[in-house]
DNA sequence: CTTCAATTTGCGGAAAACCGTAAGAGTTTA
DNA sequence: TAAACTCTTACGGTTTTCCGCAAATTGAAG
């Protein structure tokens, strides 16, 4: 079992309510940071000092503040804390579900629990924990399902790259500019025509309008 | 002091955290319910019973579940409870800060105060029940701003429809005909052009497409 | 090197969006 | 009531986007 746990939570209610459950768990010492630049510091100290964290419980998404933060995500956070401290253990606790963000967070191996704050973060939680003691990892059950379905649309670099021009205000005279001047390749008109054609049509999209909506609300761009 | 309070709270770690506030408070007879229709019955229950809860802490998105719920925000049972439980005072307790959200829930004078979840929300929370039992009402400072500030970009609701239809993917000339049908006006071809150029240059946005993202980006729509 | 298929490009016409101007409708002010 | 003003609409011309076809290019396989 861990006994050396910092909680990266931004907030203080979610914090207490974490503590319980480790509390619950008799895990001795509990470390809770607001921040994830201060999260850093202290994991990486810990490590320093040799007497190292042993699991970190970590949530995605923190309110920007006053303070002008490096680390900006929790993802940011666990992604570098993965390259420099590859024994401690990570818990995702984010109330985020969208697919494209889970997959990209989970196949990108940082985390090894992916959990959900919802009505049974508690539970959800405390059995995460319990798997990694015994080194397994954990996905909660509810985006399970949604990884297992390929119907998560990845975008290539491409076409992420054409639709932040569109979405940034570039007519496709433009873009046909920028692209030839980039050397990203295709760049002709036609083949933006085109492409964007596909992209309407894989989401369904009547307009472009309605394809940028449609995108910001899978938080693809 | 209040010593009845019921919790509507679906994240169970949420729940935790304001229950220690409120034992810091010493307030004895501690509720909660993880689901709006719940949360209503028993209010009105206990309203029955001669036993009324005298505070209401209440979140107000709640996830959508297997259950399929009448009341599907804090907003609408809120609502419902100022009109049928006068004397309940009501405590909004949320991570929503979108200006026009806010200022809606604030100005329908559903709630005694507004609380945002972020860093500081235990303090806030105490606050607001503190000022609450001397007959205050309490506003979280962060949004007192915004509330005060009058650059809130608002929008009429004529704008917003026909931004809902720009982003669902109607064509102007389906607008028009949407909007004659439905007796929305203005609704000529010209009008529709005009208000969408306005809005671009209000939001300084080249194009339709840009438009969105920027309101997407300021949650506007 | 040749062949074949897929991708990319160019082009022309149609549709939609854009833009300015002017006429019309409805209000306010004198 | 007339004049001034604002809001709405109509219309014509321009630009941008959309769409399909065919030519050109690329890249892999024989």
């Amino acid at each position: 079992m861990f006994n050396n746990v910092l909680i990266a939570e931004d907030q203080d209610f979610v914090n207490l309510g974490i503590r319980e459950v480790l509390q619950n768990l008799e895990i001795e010492k509990i470390t809770h940071s607001q921040y994830c630049d201060e999260a850093y510091l202290k994991l990486k100290r810990a490590a320093l000092d040799n007497k190292p964290f042993d699991l970190l419980i970590c949530d995605l998404n923190f309110k920007a503040d006053h303070r002008n933060e490096k680390i900006e995500s929790g993802e940011a956070l666990a992604s570098l804390l993965k390259k420099e401290i590859p024994d401690l253990k990570i818990i995702i606790n984010t109330v985020e579900e969208h697919p494209s963000i889970v997959k990209r967070v989970w196949s990108s191996g940082i985390a090894d629990a992916y959990v959900i704050k919802d009505r049974n973060g508690f539970k959800s939680l405390e059995t995460a924990i319990k798997k990694l003691t015994i080194n397994d990892k954990y996905l909660a059950p509810s985006i399970e399902g949604i990884l297992s379905q390929s119907n998560v649309i990845e975008l290539s670099d491409y076409e992420l790259e054409l639709l932040k021009y569109v979405s940034k205000g570039y007519s496709q005279e433009e873009i046909h500019q920028v692209f030839k001047n980039y050397k990203i390749s295709p760049n002709s008109k036609s083949s933006i025509e085109k492409k964007l054609k596909e992209l309407r049509e894989l989401f369904e999209a009547k307009t472009n309008p309605h394809l940028i909506t449609v995108l910001k609300d899978l938080q693809i761009i």
